[in-house]
RNA sequence: AGGCGCGUAGCUCAGGGGGAGAGCGCUACCUUGACACGGUAGAGGUCUGGGGUUCGAAACCCCACGUGCCUACCA
């Protein structure tokens, strides 16, 4: 018997640990559990083991724990692969904030006791988010969870640098990048974001050499100007035609410089001249490149950001903010400053710490990305890779189309540090796996290794397969590669997914998985972003521990609808937490009920009853439609119909239908069958959704079984479950008779204990047949105390009594003295006017030729019976409302 | 500057060519033997505006307004 004990509500806190143990224990987890299953995998998008759990992580893993525990139930063998991120940049300025707070930075204690310390950090604190995955109920495969900086990860890392340097395809350039001067690193064009800002539009006349006149240049960056190599005009500039090849003193320096022409100057921006700055502008230095000779760099801005010895004594040294009040201080004092205009313009910021990027010039290594893009893209096109939901595509071939090469070098000491070594005798590039104990060109001893390591998200694209254990062939490798589908939200769409397509192809020579699935972004109630700075997290462990895991699990489900982002609001996860209560305490009706019986494997199919009978078809109809929204990754779907069937099909009707089948002997048993086999059907299908309240209630309504039952997460997934569209379509009958007496009930306020007597009136044989085997459901459910139910004049309308018309029946209710002729009078002709309204719309249609010529004969056909029930209705209605009159006149004269 | 998306009940959102759905909230009545985290009944919408396509548009197309996002080197 289950033991819904005293308690009178579900209380998820005590039942989520013991049931997570309880799998974990059992090692439910691993693909083992479905040894002879096709083999179904996902691996996680690894989340920053600096990371705590935030909302969007809580949905992705909702959504993947959904697929795999729905995959399991299946029958697959289902690997969710689980694994953290080791995060270079983010880790490291972790670490070093805990360094400054004891005044140390990581140049003082020496790159093998930083690297140390980070180690120490991420073993003491990089489980955070793990541990929180598992609260939220994940099935993941613990015991086969990685992290990108592992041993065999790492192996993957270098065997992929090496290669692809030997096919050329890796190269180190000097060259223009972004950089972030605060991080003290190189960053991808990915991690620049770009944000609109107001600023200054400086003009400053630049005084032509060796005579009068000057060019005036508008610049947002005036400090750059001490490191201008040119001015550039536009060849076909008439204004300034004349002034090519003339140089300019470059004021505040003692250099001369030259004007030179570049079709890249636009001619209606500022005025029309544009300064050239080569070491700090990727224009610049795109047009410097153009010239011939090719334009001089010289960089006045260094890697921290102050300004370099380049710049001019007077302001090496000062920061470039600084250093730009300077500039445009010294302009003005010496009559050079024109003017200052307010402009808006985007600027580049380092996506992890805000910084404003400077273009700086050094050398960085590259992935030549264009021809593994090529193939990246001819799969997503060949749909070898399915992108979900489609519009997503496009954005993935433009990205794709535009790539330019990948920047993967960092300046930072937490990551895969890149495997080559130089010599310092002679200068060999050495490119290697394994650590090279000399140069193998002029055998010199130890060459020293590149100090940098690899962006982050190189190692990350490798993650499918890198975590199966490439490079090695391991049975993982070959079982579960290619992986099936990957849940991710689009913000990685470029970071991540594309790069692993490219890499799964070019290493694999398959896609890395069949299907991306990108889900929402989660937002606050007004559609913001949630950030820490903007202080409007909701935290999800917050919203488990104050609703449970379940509750939280099923909100996020059924607002996971495609392509929409998600205003997360809590009142949501509060009305989800009230379904799981009623489906605790549906239970517990049946527990109470059927004292220890124990539903079948196949449903029930030789029941006689029929409210049985239109629950199981009701059961099969739900149960085929959520599959079919999980097949096509529409969980919110999948969650609103199991919603809708669970409280306004099984819990209203068959329930309450129930309680009087209980009490004939005759059907008694059937109804015990049901009640049980639809309470077990609906655990199963809500289990991906709502893992733990599942288990608790199947394990104890399995306690009386035979055998006993392992655990619901390796039950079979309902399928192919049987239709009954006879037993729907009589019970719509009993249904509708009952709704008819309970809103004469309701609109005519009778007291809800007070019992009513009611006369139906059945359009036809069958119904009044139906309607008559089911006067015991229908006397309860209605709160009759008597039901006359026919076809014949024996159920002609009483006098005084309240009417409800619907289609194929009429019922009255018989109010002597009850009734309120007014009120009755009033839902009568509102009911009226409603079907009055309804018939004219139906009726316009018929009339009118087109429709009739044109529609479908189906639609035709649909309107025609719907005009002609409307009619029916009215009619009723209207003779109701007569009748009503002339008792009020006949009451009036008496 | 280009591109994508969104605007449906008071709020959060589904839907998507044949006169509109859910949850929460609201109103009335009900401590009815699973559940007040509940029950029954109800109110509430010219589906942002304007054009077009169609027999028929909330849905498809165009424009406008509002709003969110992505991409890009306009100094």
């Amino acid at each position: 018997m289950p033991d819904h004990g005293e308690r009178k509500g579900y209380e998820p806190r005590t039942i989520e640990r013991k049931w997570y143990d309880f799998w974990l224990e059992k090692g439910l987890f691993k693909p083992e559990v479905n040894p002879s299953g096709r083999p179904y995998c996902i691996v996680i998008p690894p989340p920053n083991v600096t990371g705590s759990l935030h909302m969007g992580h809580a949905l992705n893993a909702t959504i993947q724990d959904v697929l795999v525990r729905w995959k399991r139930m299946r029958g697959a063998r289902a690997l969710w692969l689980p694994g953290t991120d080791h995060a270079g940049i983010a880790t490291q300025n972790v670490v070093e904030r805990e360094l400054a707070k004891e005044k140390k930075d990581r140049h003082q204690i020496g790159r093998e006791e930083f690297i140390k310390g980070v180690w120490k950090w991420k073993a003491e604190y990089g489980g955070r988010i793990i541990h929180q995955l598992k609260m939220m109920g994940a099935s993941a495969d613990w015991s086969r969870e990685r992290f990108t900086l592992d041993e065999g990860l790492s192996e993957a890392v270098r065997t992929v640098f090496v290669r692809l340097y030997e096919e050329g395809l890796i190269y180190r350039s000097s060259r223009l990048i972004n950089w972030c001067p605060r991080c003290r690193t190189a960053l991808s064009d990915l991690e620049v974001e770009h944000e609109e800002e107001e600023g200054l539009l400086t003009y400053i006349k630049y005084p032509l050499s060796g005579g009068k006149g000057h060019v005036v240049v508008a610049t947002t960056r005036p400090e750059t100007m001490l490191g201008d190599t040119a001015v550039a005009v536009n060849p076909a500039d008439d204004r300034y035609k004349d002034l090519v090849g003339r140089r300019i003193d470059l004021p505040l320096t003692c250099r001369q410089i030259a004007v030179v022409s570049d079709q890249a100057v636009q001619m209606e921006f500022g005025t029309g001249a544009v300064k050239v700055t080569p070491a700090h502008d990727f224009n610049d230095e795109e047009i410097g490149k153009r010239q011939s000779p090719p334009l001089e760099s010289i960089s006045v801005i260094g890697a921290d950001g102050r300004m370099t010895a380049q710049a001019g004594a007077r302001y090496a040294g000062l920061d470039r903010y600084e250093c730009r009040k300077l500039v445009v201080s010294d302009l003005k004092t010496i009559g050079l400053l024109e003017k200052e205009e307010k402009h808006v313009h985007q600027v580049g910021h380092c996506y992890r710490c805000k910084t404003v990027i400077e273009p700086l010039s050094t050398p960085q290594w590259y992935v030549k990305v264009k021809p593994m893009a090529r193939e990246a893209i001819r799969a997503v096109r060949e749909g070898r890779v399915r992108i979900i939901p489609e519009g997503w595509q496009n954005s993935y071939f433009a990205w794709m189309e535009e790539i330019r090469d990948w920047c993967i070098s960092r300046q930072i000491w937490w990551g895969h540090r890149i495997p080559v070594w130089y010599c310092g005798e002679c200068g060999e590039v050495i490119v290697s796996r394994t650590t090279p104990d000399e140069c193998p060109k002029c055998k010199a001893a130890a060459p020293d290794q590149d100090p940098d390591v690899l962006d982050t998200w190189f190692s990350s694209a490798l993650w499918p397969f890198s975590t199966l254990g490439w490079p090695e062939a391991t049975p993982d490798l070959k079982d579960f590669y290619p992986t099936d589908a990957l849940v991710t939200a689009f913000d990685i769409l470029f970071f991540w997914v594309a790069r692993m397509i490219m890499m799964g192809l070019k290493f694999m020579g398959d896609v890395p998985f069949r299907d991306v699935y990108i889900h929402a972004l989660v937002r606050d109630q007004e559609g913001q972003k949630m950030s820490k700075s903007k202080g409007n997290v909701v935290d999800p462990l917050t919203m488990v521990d104050k609703y449970g895991a379940d509750a939280f699990r099923f909100t996020l489900a059924a607002f996971a609808a495609q392509g929409r982002d998600i205003k997360f609001s809590e009142e949501r996860v509060m009305g989800y937490r009230h379904f799981i209560n009623k489906l605790w305490n549906a239970a517990k009706f049946i527990s109470m009920n059927t004292e220890g019986g124990t539903a079948g494997e196949n449903p029930p199919d030789d029941v006689s009853d029929l409210p049985s009978r239109w629950v199981l078809s009701r059961l099969s109809q739900a149960s085929e439609e959520t599959s079919l929204a999980l097949e096509e990754y529409r969980f919110n779907d999948a969650a609103n119909r199991l919603y809708r069937f669970v409280w306004h099909e099984f819990c209203d009707w068959y329930i309450e239908f129930a309680k009087t089948g209980l009490e004939d002997a005759g059907q008694a048993k059937d109804v015990r069958r049901c009640l049980l086999y639809t309470l077990d059907t609906v655990l199963k299908l809500l289990h991906p959704f709502m893992p733990f309240v599942t288990e608790e209630l199947w394990q104890a309504a399995a306690r009386g079984a035979p055998e006993g039952r392992r655990s619901i997460m390796t039950a079979a997934w309902p399928e192919d479950l049987p239709r009954d569209p006879e037993a729907e379509e009589r019970m719509g009958a009993v249904i509708d008779a009952i709704s008819a007496v309970r809103n004469i009930r309701g609109e005519l306020n009778v007291r809800p204990g007070a019992k009513v007597s009611v006369i139906v009136n059945a359009h036809s044989e069958a119904a009044a047949r139906t309607l008559g085997e089911h006067l015991p459901h229908m006397m309860r459910l209605a709160g009759a105390g008597s039901i006359i139910v026919g076809t014949g004049p024996e159920t002609k309308k009483p006098k005084k009594a309240a009417v409800g018309a619907m289609p194929g029946l009429e019922v009255y209710v018989p109010m002597e003295g009850l009734l309120d002729m007014a009120a009755e009078l009033e839902r009568l002709g509102k009911e009226l006017g409603k079907t009055d309204k309804e018939l004219a719309f139906c009726l316009r249609k018929l009339m009118d030729e087109d429709f009739v010529n044109r529609a479908p004969e189906a639609v035709v056909a649909k309107e025609k019976a719907k005009c002609r029930q409307l009619e029916d209705k009215k009619r009723h209605l209207e003779d109701s409302i007569n009748r009503l009159k002339g008792m009020e006149v006949e009451k009036e004269n008496g």
